[in-house]
DNA sequence: ATGAATTTTTGTACGCGTACGAAAAATAGC
DNA sequence: GCTATTTTTCGTACGCGTACAAAAATTCAT
C-alpha cells in the first residue's frame, strides 16, 4: 500500500515554499499595485517567509524577473493562424511577440535579454527562421536575420517604454523646481539652427506627434523585406 | 572699467561647485574604475561635498548618466566624411553613432533614452533623414525610418550588452550553488523537440556562435534598403 | 544696520537589494 | 539513538539612491 505522505527521500532540510510559488506571488503583487512595489522584502512577507530565503529559489531579482517574464510569456502568447506565404510568416510571428511583450511594459527591464528564449516563444522564433530560409536565406543567415528582427522588436518596445516612463516621471515632478526647466528634447529642438539642420528644423513641430505614431509594423516589413532581397 | 572679480548678480547662497564640475567628476570615476563605481555618495565625497548636495545639480542619478552620455557623445562623435549618395549616407551615419555608442557599453542603461537627442548627434540624425528624403520619401516617413533605425540600433546595442553582462556575471559566480544549474538558453536549447522546431533543433550546436557575430552592418543594410523600396 | 527672501548645502532617515554566517530541520551511516 | 551531512531558513549588516527638513550664505528692501 501507498504511504500516505510520500516519504521525502531528499536530504536536507524541507522547504517551506517552492520556486512556482515565489513566481506566482510575485506576478500577483505586479499585478495588483505594479512592477515598482515588487521588493524582495514585500514578497518574503507575503510569501510568509523572509527576505534571505527568497534567494534559495532564486539567484536575484534579476533572475526572478525573468521567470516573470517566462510565465507572462507562456500565459499569453497564442499561437496564431500563419499564412502560407513565409515572408507574411515572419511578419505575423514577430508581430505576436512584439505584441504579447508591448502589453506589459514593465518588462523592459528584463527585456534586454539577449534572445527571448522562453520556451513558449520558440515557436515563434521556429516560424521566423524557417520563413527565411523558406524564402532562400541559408540557416545561417536566417539566424542572422531572426537576430536583426529582434534587435528591432526589443529596441522598439524598450525605447517607447523607456520615453513612457520618463514622461509619467516628469508629469509627477510638475510643481517642483524643475518644472520651467525644459524636458531634454524640447530644449535641444528649441535652439535648431535651420542652416545646420535644415530637415529637423523644418520638421521640428511636428517631430513629437511623429515619434508618437505607431510605426512597429511598418518598420518590421521593411526589415523584412530588406532581409529578403538576398544581397 | 570691468570689476576685478565680477560682482554677483545672483540671488541666494553661492554655489560650491557647478555642473560641469560634477559630469567631469563623474566621467573621470566611470573612466578609472567603470560605472558600477560610480555612486552619488563617492561623487559627492570627490567633488569636496555631501551627497545630497549634487541634487541641485542634476535631477537624480539617471538624469546624471544621461549627461554623461552626451558628453561621451560630444567627445567621441566625430562626423565622418559623408558618401555622396544618399543610401550610403545613411548607413554611415548610422553606423557612426553606433560605434560611438558601442564603445561604452555602460551606457545602456540610458540609451533606453526615447531618443538620442544630444545636441552632438543631431547632425547625425539630420543625415539620416535627409538621406531618406532625397531617396524619395516623404519627410513624415523619413522621420518614421529614421526611428526605425534607432530601434534597431538601439536595440542591438542593449541586447548585446545585456548578454555580456550576464556572461561575466555568470562567470563571477562559477564555483557556487548555480554553477551546474545550466544557462537559461542552455537549458532551453538542450531539449528542443526536432518534430515541432526542427530548424531550431538543427541550428542549436550552432545558435551560440552564430548569435556572438557582428552582423549590425548587414541588418542595417536591409532595414534602409527595406525603408527606400517605398511601399 | 536689519530683517526678509532666495538659493545652496548639510544631516538625518527610510526602504531597497543582498553578502555573510549562524541556526534549524531533515536524512544517512554507524 | 547518536552524530555527521546536507539543505533551507533566518538575523544582522552594508552600501545604495534619495525624501525631507533644517541650517547656512548670499542679495534686496528698508
Amino acid at each position: 500500500m501507498p504511504q500516505p505522505s510520500a516519504p521525502r527521500k531528499t536530504r536536507g532540510r524541507p522547504p517551506r515554499f517552492s520556486r512556482e510559488e515565489v513566481v506566482a506571488t510575485a506576478r500577483r503583487i505586479v499585478d495588483e499595485d505594479g512592477v515598482d512595489r515588487l521588493t524582495m522584502r514585500r514578497l518574503a512577507t507575503e510569501v510568509g517567509s523572509t527576505p534571505m530565503a527568497l534567494y534559495h529559489h532564486v539567484r536575484n531579482k534579476e533572475e526572478l524577473l525573468l521567470l516573470l517574464l517566462d510565465d507572462h510569456a507562456a500565459r499569453t502568447l497564442r499561437r496564431p493562424e500563419l499564412p502560407a506565404h513565409p515572408r507574411e510568416r515572419i511578419i505575423v510571428a514577430a508581430a505576436a511577440i512584439h505584441e504579447a511583450l508591448a502589453a506589459c511594459p514593465w518588462i523592459v527591464e528584463v527585456l534586454t535579454a539577449d534572445d527571448l528564449m522562453s520556451a513558449s516563444a520558440l515557436w515563434f522564433v521556429e516560424q521566423i527562421v524557417d520563413g527565411l530560409v523558406e524564402c532562400g536565406l541559408t540557416p545561417e543567415r536566417a539566424v542572422h536575420g531572426y537576430r536583426a528582427v529582434w534587435y528591432y522588436t526589443a529596441g522598439e518596445i524598450v525605447v517607447r517604454a523607456t520615453a513612457a516612463r520618463r514622461r509619467a516621471d516628469a508629469d509627477d515632478a510638475d510643481a517642483d523646481a524643475y518644472a520651467d526647466r525644459a524636458t531634454y528634447r524640447e530644449r535641444v529642438f528649441a535652439d535648431l539652427d535651420p542652416d545646420e539642420l535644415p530637415r529637423l528644423a523644418r520638421i521640428a513641430d511636428d517631430w513629437a506627434p511623429l515619434t508618437a505614431e505607431d510605426t512597429y509594423l511598418d518598420g518590421l516589413r521593411a526589415l523584412v523585406d530588406g532581409l529578403l532581397v538576398s544581397r
